[in-house]
DNA sequence: ACCTGTGTTTCACTGTGTGAAACAACCCAC
DNA sequence: GTGGGTTGTTTCACACAGTGAAACACAGGT
């Protein structure tokens, strides 16, 4: 019985995903050996249907299940908000990342950076400050108590500078207070997580709500000589709060 | 950016496999609307790649992932015993089963009856009994000591007339004994599942032995006016003990 | 004995997937 | 800045691979 060459090709490629992590195109092709056309035609069908995905931040390519049957959770969000950010994008031009709360930090776990025209910092930042980044502060303003007590813990048992001010309760609950007050939460005017002399680089940021938790943040970042906090809030606010109403619901 | 047409029913196909589990090809000819010849080059394309499987005992096809990453012990073991006990039943010719202890029984995963030219026995047999069969005592004999006293012990509760001799330890004892002894179980002569007035059928069994623990059982089974029991031994024993080998090597 | 359903095989056609090559964007080194 | 070497993307003509209809065999059931 004659096989599909087709067919057996994409399983074929299926596999050195599940194999070999994140992978560039041109690195899939030398492994497969074949052309860099009929692989990019054999990924973007894998995708339409759940087998892989795009980085948006690193552009490589990923193995991924059907969303369903992911197991690790921030696989499954990373998996969801992939094509929202990047639809998000497309609209507001500015970039904007997804970040998870996880010992002491923010971790991002995909980014459109790349797809935007701006190129507000190009360094991929790992280990983000809870207490100045817009992300961090969104979490933490909404997090559940139990989570929010966490969170806090954690910080005062670290020697960063950056989560100093976890030790005066005070502040901290002046910080929350104001956040969920204006609905959403902005970054420290001084916190720069990147190179120092760019720009000066604002961002808000709305949290991801699921089941009363704040299991991440979304934020959006902009150059602050373009548009004012406010403008810029009242402008791009509800979108905002829309992506991360359907990244909650894509990934309950 | 065009997609693969061929690739994408592929995939379509494996997603219908996964939400409606055992499907004739008939069934799926209707639900995905392709034509029988093409689906079944899809399947058997999906199926060398560990994607798909066929049911020995049903002929339905299965879903399956590659094995590695099967999470659930009986599908797993039922997906790496379906080739070898197809291959035994090519050189031996009559039927055999995997089976594996359940709750008080043993379940039947797979058969190779419908790939044999025999017919032994047509109906399939949900729930066998231990003590009688040959696939339940070779499971009891090489139960790791833990093991054997939860089966004994689920025995005793049970009403049904077969499972009555586990009362009497004495005897369970030389049953083992003897099965031990002999390097291989036998059905008790006696015992019919199927219809009573078939032509007399024996059986043989080993079991499947992963880390010191007796986790399934193989048999063969053959009408006793063919061949006498060692005469069938002799002939077909070490074969049949290098498949639960084969099993277990495949399952670990 | 029939019929309806299955799974399997064959076969001609055309539509589809293929890889080479040309292209554009990018990064790095010098 | 300028160039070489990446990378990802697109185009294109050709061959061949995949397709579905149909004819086939084999069962089970009435």
């Amino acid at each position: 019985m004659k096989r599909i060459e087709s067919l057996r090709r994409g399983l074929q490629v299926m596999q050195l995903l599940r194999d070999e992590a994140p992978l560039s195109l041109a690195a899939l092709a030398r492994r497969s050996g074949l052309a860099k056309a009929t692989l990019l035609r054999i990924l973007v069908t894998l995708e339409d249907s759940g087998h892989a995905r795009r980085g948006l931040g690193d552009g490589l390519w990923h193995a991924a299940g059907p969303v369903a049957e992911e197991t690790d959770p921030d696989r499954r969000l990373t998996q969801v908000c992939g094509p929202l950010l990047d639809q998000l994008c497309q609209k507001v031009l500015w970039p904007s990342d997804v970040g998870v709360y996880h010992g002491g930090s923010i971790r991002v776990l995909e980014t459109s950076r790349r797809v935007s025209p701006f190129l507000v910092n190009r360094v991929v930042n790992y280990g983000i400050h809870v207490l100045p980044s817009a992300m961090g502060r969104a979490v933490l303003a909404w997090a559940s108590d139990a989570d929010r007590a966490q969170i806090l813990a954690d910080l005062r048992n670290s020697a960063e500078p950056h989560d100093r001010l976890a030790a005066h309760p005070d502040k901290v609950e002046e910080l929350i207070g104001d956040t969920r007050a204006r609905g959403y939460a902005v970054r420290h005017p001084g916190y720069f997580v990147t190179v120092p002399r760019e720009a000066l680089v604002s961002a808000i940021a709305v949290p991801v709500m699921v089941q009363e938790r704040a299991i991440a943040a979304v934020n959006l970042s902009w150059v602050a000589s373009a548009q004012s906090e406010a403008d810029f809030a009242t402008a791009h606010l509800e979108r905002l709060q829309q992506v991360a109403a359907d990244i909650a619901r894509a990934y309950a």
